[in-house]
DNA sequence: ACAATAAATGAGAATAAGTCTCATTTATTA
DNA sequence: TAATAAATGAGACTTATTCTCATTTATTGT
């Protein structure tokens, strides 16, 4: 009950399990997303491959996990809890690390105008959007090791 | 010399070969971009598998074929040639199909100020950036078949 | 708290996208 | 047109992800 973990799993219905929490709390502990294998790494061996995929599928299917690809084609995750607001990614080319960005409610509001034009020019339903941004961070990178 | 592909290769002083200008000849065939299984159908075994992959990387290095993932993972290239413009792209979830989508001048340049925003925050140099969007095409869509 | 039942797991086999190797073919150039 | 370097095809290899199935674990109703 303390952990933050379960209450996630029990507060979607989903049965509370070992390996659902170690890698709750792996995700949980790294504020930006992780590549797979990065996550895998620090389950250091916990959590069966297999188990770990499944597990992945399951917080999909409960809508907390993002899945996207980055750059260099490595599959990367990340939770999205309430807490989590709408944001962005950044992404460097030289350390590989991925940022999460937030855009000015300005910018987000003529986004939002743009896209209820091109629903209507493509007869479209638009239900999602994504910004990615690509560079290399600085010497000075807070973000770099 | 007849042949925009051909063209192309000779422009980016790359040999001209028959494989290059096939799978040229195909991307050039489609307004919009291909999966790579896509592209594979589209060659009907006219190019080794191993030819392919090899003539898209060498795409990529003279820096004409943008190379992406789609939603459902698969990889998605396109040409990017002199006359096509900054764009992005409009997944429909339904039928798979992937639109080239222009943005308006005035999103452009909000988002390059926000750019120039980020890049101070970060301490970034941003080179390139991308809008996703997601959602399904109506029953009207012009673009499912 | 416990037994019955359903669900989840681990280990490793299977699959598939993409890369690599190497002998042969093709393009370039002088 | 011959010599040389580059590109190709075929299939082996690699690696991320999925699948299978026997075993373990969580849930629930009593």
């Amino acid at each position: 009950m303390s952990d933050i973990s379960k209450q996630i799993l029990s507060d979607h219905k989903v049965s509370i399990t070992n390996p659902r929490i170690l890698v709750l709390e792996a995700l949980l502990d790294s504020k930006n997303p992780l590549t797979v294998d990065e996550l895998q790494s620090k389950l250091s061996g916990s959590v069966a491959k297999s188990t770990l995929y499944r597990v992945l599928n399951d917080l999909k299917k409960i809508k907390i996990l993002h899945e996207f690809t980055s750059p260099d084609n490595s599959t990367v995750v990340e939770l999205l809890l309430e807490d989590h607001s709408h944001h962005h990614h950044l992404f460097c080319s030289d350390c590989g690390e991925i940022i999460d960005v937030e855009m000015s409610g300005e910018f987000e509001n003529l986004l939002a105008k743009e896209i209820k034009k091109i629903e209507k020019q493509f007869n479209f339903l638009i239900q999602d959007h994504r910004v990615e941004m690509f560079g290399v961070c600085t010497d000075q990178c807070a973000n770099c090791k």
